[in-house]
DNA sequence: CAAGAAACATACTATTTGGTATGAAAACAT
DNA sequence: ATGTTTTCATACCAAATAGTATGTTTCTTG
């Protein structure tokens, strides 16, 4: 927390492509740890050692540097880890297990305790700025269009029951995984969330035929 | 939003316990539609036309008064309406289904958008401040500790599967009940709301027999 | 009824906040 | 080299916030 992030080279040349990343890392992790509202720009200014100027240089104001963190970084890495593997999958619905199974063992107490960076923002801003809803309800979109397609695929082949509506388990699977997630982190609880998750794990089960 | 809290009874005669009444009810709207931090004493005073001077009469400081919301709103409203309808039926599966049906049905979209209190105070609040937290953590407990005292009877009157555990179903409900909440809460959709319910209602329908 | 406590009212304060104004130093283009 | 744009630095500001100080009114109690 107070570390500064530094540049990996040498003395402090001028790299304002470096300078607009530090400022996105910084304010992911700030807004991570205390939601975008009690974001401190000041905060994100020390953390990093960028100037007020430089950072209003970079972003118009605090809601654009939100913004860019939601497109920039909350999406693809949310695509990344969780859409992409199972969409490339042979057996979609075991990739998905062991997405679920992956990503519960190399969480640690800590990011737990942090939640989902998703679904904490959307609990946060959805009613408070329009801009944010929409831009997280798309990174949603992605995700439930990544499992329909890959649960539809799973059907067609033969490895899942036909007789579920695709939309419906990818909703409720969405659901499902943010609610575990949120539950344990309330708990602050590795064992609730193992629990929980293999709750869900129990219920992809009863998909495959 | 604009309208005062107005007393029924006549003139305004000295009333402190309809006072700290009218604060816990503003301090709950307040803090339902834009979470704790973001919760203005000074709107909680114009909304319930109480003065500061009161307010800190009945509460020593915001903190305090969160937490009586949490303890003397949030915590007996979730228990009526989610626990003891379930506890005390006869086919406790059944009700569990008929409870989120109602619920459902009974909510607007305007209440969906703001979405649960309970779920939103604890992803607002669990890493910020251990008071929350952990009075938020012992709602849970009750829930899910009525929850499975009402699996495991329906278990014994052999209305139910033996071969799930009782405290990984309640845990794993009471996510996806969340999940799904939070979830059609940023679609701002009743659709969504409806599809990810209809998806916990299909797993619960798999646990009878 | 008197005295003390409870309940409330008003004015003020210290701090934090996002944002701005202005200028300097690099980087770049000609 | 010189002018121009980009990138950054510093100092400042207006608004909002929780909280306090202090006084007044109502209620209770002996």
């Amino acid at each position: 927390m107070l570390e500064i992030i530094h540049d990996s080279q040498g003395p402090s040349k001028r790299n304002p492509v470096r300078t607009r990343e530090k400022l996105l890392e910084a304010a992911f992790a700030q807004i991570h740890s205390h939601g975008f509202q009690a974001a401190s720009l000041d905060e994100i200014l020390s953390d990093t050692g960028v100037t007020k100027g430089a950072l209003y240089h970079h972003f118009p104001n605090k809601t654009a540097l939100g913004y860019a963190v939601v497109d920039e970084i909350i999406g693809p890495s949310l695509v990344n880890h969780w859409v992409t593997p199972v969409i490339e999958a042979d057996h979609p619905l075991e990739a998905l297990q062991q997405v679920i199974r992956d990503a519960g063992q190399s969480m640690t107490l800590d990011e737990l305790r942090l939640g989902c960076p998703l679904n904490n923002l959307s609990q946060e801003m959805s009613t408070a700025d329009e801009g944010f809803r929409t831009r997280l309800q798309s990174i949603y979109d992605q995700w439930r269009e990544g499992l329909v397609r890959a649960f539809e695929r799973a059907i067609n082949e033969g490895q899942m029951r036909d007789d579920v509506d695709a939309d419906t388990v990818a909703s409720f699977i969405i659901a499902a995984l943010e609610g575990c997630i949120g539950m344990a982190k309330n708990a602050q609880s590795m064992d609730m969330l193992m629990q929980c998750g293999s709750g869900v794990l129990e219920y992809l089960e009863t998909l495959k035929r």
